[in-house]
DNA sequence: CTGAAAGCGCTTACAG
DNA sequence: CTGAAAGCGCTTACAG
């Protein structure tokens, strides 16, 4: 810096202000800066700019210990975050436990639980983002799980299902209840009553899905199956084939998450798409809006997921 | 840290060996200085500390623009370094343009060519570990392609196969040539002549696994087909389902990359496992004692992938 | 084994 | 619109 000063016959301070306020000094000056930094190649000392500016450009993103980084979920939920913090030159981490030696300008949660999220807000001064919040005084972005479990059940009641099973992941977490709500929303303003008989509740695994499908099928006599994952839906589908009923002639098996693999099977899932790269990307957004601008009101974005109609769905066969 | 030595009556020198160099602080002085930094909650400065060190715990990871974020293959080698880089307290950032206005201690590059590897190994004067590398004379931690395939034809052969079909991704690039010369190894040291009528070169794309699955079916009187990439591998299944062949019965079916996609098709694709997560976290190391002990001489890693034997191959039906 | 002094490369008031 | 001075919080030689 002090070299492009002296190149450009101003002082330190000058060349500093082209970079972090370029407005303020008059045009001709600036250009002739501008044109001796390239020249120079320069490039800035983030560190000394850290020192006084208290600005690490480093962000923490807290995963909780029992969310495998391999999960799907969180793969694509990282890849986001990454790109988006990415582009805007911040640069991250990823942190399971509470011990850290090094200070960080902002923090991302992914399904932290209400009490994790103010233990962080009280323990670390930097602004916070959630995703999978649990209360309502945080920005956050999240996914509408309400209207997508809704639009997925209205789907299934306009090809004529009226008798259609749910198996719910039996975590007690927020978008647990927002789809079950949607699913008994959807029976509700079609006039068909919600039976507790229908659903089941099950670990989020293939081989309970498969299990608790069995059940039901011997249970009941639904013609639709509404799967809370795909992985429950893919246990859904084998139990179906082991009870002789064709997908989805005998039984229309729907599920939840959409991240790739529902398009692998035969036939494939029809789902609801939670588009996570998506919501990691404007996870980073919203962080460094605040960052940047502390004083934005609250920032609460949900995102509706999508529909994704494939094969494993059909009309109701009366 | 003025407040601590103020504390613990020294001076902020020996604070700071404390924290760097424990060993040559007299243990008395040590302890009391330790006691009084846990009691004021003490907690480092980084930015002033990189200011005079020059280091900046930030990393760089090069992936190339033609290689989207949320293919599994990429999502896999990010997690792995996302872990391993996280757990030594390093935060990274991905890169895909060559200009960036911070600074980084070092590099983590994959899949791009030995030009760019030039390239940014002459840009930047800071230590570069490769994946999927071109060149020797660099770092490089990398899965062993030729081995992989090795194993997998030898699998087909001791079942019986000797008619094996070989479907190759048409990219230029050193795993591809890798896996075709184990594929010719493995023929070659049981006797099998190697024919170019059994070989399809494809776009890696289900779609187009599919086609040349059938062109192969038509041209030739294959037992088994080995594919290289589980993609390719689900087209292929497609196409013996259409041609009327039982897969594995009338054609044994082999794929490679093994990130989870092989489980979810019925049959489940045999495949070779490349283990992507474990090469990210091993690159991560690899940098880090790089970047910590500047003296080590040139590391090379390379990794055993890992056959995984499913339903898609069976004995050889003569 | 411990300390006084200088300096890393920026930005922030304060002047002019 | 531009600059002189001070300081951010550490570490690095150099002494003792």
């Amino acid at each position: 810096m002090k070299e492009v000063a002296q190149a450009a016959g101003v002082s330190t301070i000058t060349v500093s202000r082209v970079i972090n306020t370029p407005e303020i000094v008059k045009e001709e000056t600036r250009n002739r800066i501008l044109k001796v930094m390239s020249e120079l190649q320069y490039q800035g000392n983030q560190a000394a700019k850290a020192l006084v500016t208290k600005k690490t450009r480093v962000v923490h993103i807290f995963i909780s210990q029992n969310i495998k980084l391999t999960n799907p979920f969180a793969m694509h939920f990282l890849a986001g975050v990454s790109d988006g913090l990415s582009e805007r030159h911040y640069s991250f981490l990823v942190r399971r436990e509470w011990d850290h030696p090094y200070k960080c300008d902002g923090i991302i949660t992914m399904s932290v639980t209400a009490d994790q999220e103010n233990l962080i807000k009280e323990k670390f001064d930097v602004p916070v983002v959630l995703f999978g919040h649990s209360l309502p005084n945080y920005d956050w972005v999240d996914v509408d799980n309400y209207q997508g479990a809704y639009e997925m059940v209205q789907y299934l009641i306009a090809l004529g299902h009226r008798d259609i099973g749910l198996i719910v992941i039996n975590e007690n977490r927020q978008f647990v209840s927002d789809r079950i709500n949607g699913y008994k929303q959807a029976l509700s303003d079609n006039g068909i009553p919600f039976l507790s008989e229908r659903i089941e509740f099950a670990e989020n695994k293939e081989d309970v899905g498969y299990i608790k499908t069995i059940e039901l099928l011997e249970r009941t006599t639904i013609t639709a199956l509404f799967c809370m994952s795909d992985e429950l839906a893919l246990g859904a589908i084998r139990a179906a084939r082991l009870m002789k009923k064709n997908v989805p002639h005998d039984l229309s098996i729907a599920g939840f998450d959409g991240l790739g693999y529902e398009r692998l099977t035969d036939p494939a899932i029809t789902t609801v798409h939670q588009p996570v790269y998506q919501v990691g990307q404007e996870l980073a957004k919203v962080l460094v809006e605040r960052m940047e601008q502390p004083d934005t009101p609250l920032i609460h974005k949900m995102i509706t997921p999508e529909l994704r109609k494939n094969k494993s769905v059909f009309k109701a066969n009366h």
